[in-house]
DNA sequence: ATTTGCTCAGCTC
DNA sequence: GAGCTGAGCAAAT
């Protein structure tokens, strides 16, 4: 399995995204950034991707913030439905921003799964 | 910590 | 086919 993305349309690295987001472990989340250099496209993409998709009930959209540990754009609810969310999760806020900590790498996740548990 | 500029991808005209 | 907008990023101040 090396490669897991190929250049197929918007549906394969939308798929591909949502599996991603499920795969966020709670009370962690992953950045634009990541996400985006997983599935082989840019963070913007990424956003716009999560922004026009319509099942926040089943996609975590809310577990994905900047780089910076801002939480970014929510479009269900705002960034304050976002963050309280987050908080409830049990992601940890450093005033504005989201604890270091609590922001993982993608890539991290699917390293650990290949190793570990 | 805040502000500015740039970039990349998707969407619209 | 060309232009605009944006759920961001990086660098500079």
């Amino acid at each position: 399995m090396g490669k897991a993305i190929k250049r197929r349309g918007l549906e394969s690295k939308r798929q591909i995204l949502y599996t991603l987001l499920m795969l966020i472990p709670i009370g962690r989340v992953a950045t634009y950034d990541s996400l985006a250099r997983a599935i082989g496209t840019s963070p913007r993409a990424v956003g716009r991707l999560l922004a026009i998709n319509e099942n926040p009930v089943i996609i975590p959209c809310h577990r994905v913030v900047k780089s910076d540990g801002s939480l970014g754009g929510y479009t269900p609810g705002g960034s304050m439905v976002k963050r309280r969310i987050l908080e409830l999760e049990g992601v940890k806020f450093k005033g504005r921003k989201v604890d270091p900590e609590c922001i993982i790498d993608i890539t991290d996740i699917l390293g650990i799964n290949r190793e570990e548990i």
